[in-house]
DNA sequence: CTCACCATACCAACCGGTCGGTATTGCGGT
DNA sequence: ACCGCAATACCGACCGGTTGGTATGGTGAG
């Protein structure tokens, strides 16, 4: 008993370990560019532990974005922003959410997955399946309060998920300006624009007054 | 004589062989998945070559990013969209313009230096700023217009750079949905989110008839 | 004893980069 | 016009180190 706490206390499981560094390191080198050996170095743990986990590299890679899911999606959950009243101040309340989590270091605030595919979308379809399987499932939790939203404007018509996919391509491409320019505030602020046109859609107020809400640049 | 022109002919010069080989590579693969081997391959050149025309494959990539400014730049300044009337409209155009590039293969379509940001911002300095360069200067020959647009819509206090960097940030993220999704018109929707934003902060006119302008989906 | 879990040693292929050498070109002198 | 000659462009074998992956052996818990 004291020794199996112990033991996946202090151990902590190679394969979680492994799948921790791998976050860290492919966030901030990339995927390709992540040797198993700088893996395994990062987690503490030998080459024969990571081919007992995963059957290549490649495998790693698939289950690296699904633990992204895992953990981004527990952070999401936890969030306060689904307490705002109503559905369109949630979603822009969430806007804000992932506005406020830019800060630190580049690699600590950009996405896994967004970094994954780009690299992986024609050399593997496993990770790209897999990436695309966390951006869209992401995106698919927004849909309710934006469907919401958009009827209560009386845009029945508009696509939902369209939208939401929308919300992710902006923050996606947030982040690489941010990367390009080594300015985590260029990211910010085009999270503002996102912010702005979600009001346009789906409030009544005006732009300007919620944006100033959201609080000052970090 | 004649094995001179032919020898002109054929050899084309073998530092432009192997920007343009580098361009189709990075793009399809990402940059450290292509290695300088594969590079002189498609070039159809000897590493000797390569290394006489670049001191290392870093350098390589920031000639990459620079050839890509070039070629980007040219393909831009010759397009149609500066015709239209008015400063509001060829933003508007050029929107239009991008969304219609979309078709054909995904790295036929999505952006070089995009995709060389994200895996070398941190390692590598000077990739980064070659790509921050070709970014930003693509960004800057948006804003005379945009900022034309917006002071005749009275809306002089806002940064004009800024929503030209966010045409940006929103066509990079729309490329990262597409490759996610392996679905190039998920980049177009999110593109048309743009033109719709675009349109309420810059014309008078409803979003959706400036949309339907713009012709169907590929 | 068994079996999941992990460590060590090892491999062929490949990596970025070097180097001595050759072919081609541009150019000043005559 | 011709030559001489240095500079440029290119070749391809080669190097040490690293790559993803394997084969085998140990070990502790059930």
């Amino acid at each position: 008993m004291a020794g199996t706490a112990l033991r996946q206390g202090a151990r902590r499981g190679a394969r979680e370990k492994l799948l921790e560094a791998a976050l860290a390191l492919i966030r901030a080198q990339g995927f390709a560019a992540t040797s198993v050996d700088a893996l395994c170095a990062a987690a503490g743990v030998t080459k024969g532990a990571f081919f007992h986990h995963f059957r290549s590299k490649e495998d790693l890679g698939v289950a690296a974005a699904a633990h992204w899911s895992e953990v981004t999606g527990a952070l999401f959950e936890a969030a306060a922003y689904h307490d705002a009243p109503g559905p369109a101040a949630r979603v822009l309340a969430y806007v804000g959410f992932r506005r406020a989590l830019i800060s630190g270091g580049l690699a600590e605030f950009t996405c896994l997955v967004g970094t994954m595919a780009q690299e992986a979308f024609d050399s593997s379809p496993a990770i790209r399946a897999a990436c695309w399987a966390s951006i869209s499932g992401h995106a698919a939790t927004l849909v309710p309060d934006i469907e919401a939203a958009l009827a209560a404007r009386g845009r029945d018509g508009e696509s939902a998920e369209s939208l939401a996919l929308h919300t992710q391509a902006v923050l996606q491409g947030a982040f690489i300006l941010a990367k390009a320019s080594g300015e985590p505030a260029r990211a910010v602020e085009s999270i503002d624009h996102l912010s702005r046109y979600l009001c346009l859609l789906l409030t009544d107020e005006s732009p300007d007054k919620i944006l100033k809400t959201q609080g000052e640049t970090p």
